[in-house]
DNA sequence: ATCATACTGAAAACCGTTCGCAATCCCAGC
DNA sequence: GCTGGGATTGCGAACGGTTTTCAGTATGAT
């Protein structure tokens, strides 16, 4: 079975190895964040010969090519999501680590206005809210 | 002479030895957005007996009691500014690294609005721009 | 001044990520 | 189908920023 991601490469003339295949079938399955170690345990449980050299090597890749994003949440390390067209952001529940992916246009418009009145184009731009749930919120950590 | 900081770190009880009180007036005195091993440049001009581990130790221990602020603008280190009243966030010029503060409170309540109509209260947030000056937009790379 | 305690410097450990290299795989061309 | 050569892989070592360990030193309450 070839997956959306797999489809997504051979389009884009990358040459397909079985670890490629395998690391595109766990990305196009997720639904999540997951990082290079999780994305590599995924890919193990599949084929378990693939290491983790290959899945940083072929994240960058897939990263290069524009297949898939890079999310930078704040904990140390890389973590990953299908690219896709609707362009979003994260809250992040600090309480579970929950990801909460949120867009709006009027954010984008506004950050769009201040680079602008700063006399700035954007090429490129972050954002994350930190949050625990309001009925939560007098909880003791 | 004793720094803004140094008066900080005095009124929250912080025990001052020479290398705090030197690192202290390091970031009294600076104005941009240095990463520890620049600290530790500047402070060891003063008094080249301190090392980069207590420059290490030395900028947590100041993060934590709040009286200097980490900020993560992308490169694999971390930065720091002194703490202040004043919200900000950054645009970096990625052609230069020049990085510029601005604030927005209409962004701040917007942020604050969209982690409200998702039930959640917001305990921190971080918002980066990245831009290329207007009149150099068409220059290439 | 004394002394317990906190702090320091140097080096080692750490953690996520990249790299070097020899072995292996893929696939365009036959 | 088979083959050849360039791309890819697995492994371990190296990397860069940061934290920790530990023995020696400085601090500040008494
Ligand atoms: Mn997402
Ligand atoms: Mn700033
Ligand atoms: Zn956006
Ligand atoms: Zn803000």
């Amino acid at each position: 079975m070839t997956s959306r991601l797999e489809a997504l490469c051979v389009e884009k003339g990358l040459k397909m190895t079985g670890q490629r295949r395998v690391i595109s079938q766990v990305l196009s399955e997720a639904d999540d964040h997951p990082d290079v170690e999780e994305v590599h345990r995924r890919a193990a449980s599949i084929d378990p010969r693939i290491s983790i050299a290959t899945v940083y090597r072929t994240m960058r890749l897939l990263e290069d090519a524009q297949v898939i994003e890079r999310v930078d949440l704040g904990d140390g390390r890389a973590r990953y999501e299908e690219a896709s067209a609707d362009h979003h952001h994260h809250l992040i529940d600090t309480r579970t680590g929950r990801i909460i992916e949120f867009a709006s246009p009027e954010l984008e418009a506004m950050k769009e206005r201040i680079a602008r009145e700063l006399g700035y184009k954007i090429v490129g731009h972050r954002l994350e809210i930190y949050g625990v749930p309001l009925d939560e919120e007098d909880e003791r950590q």
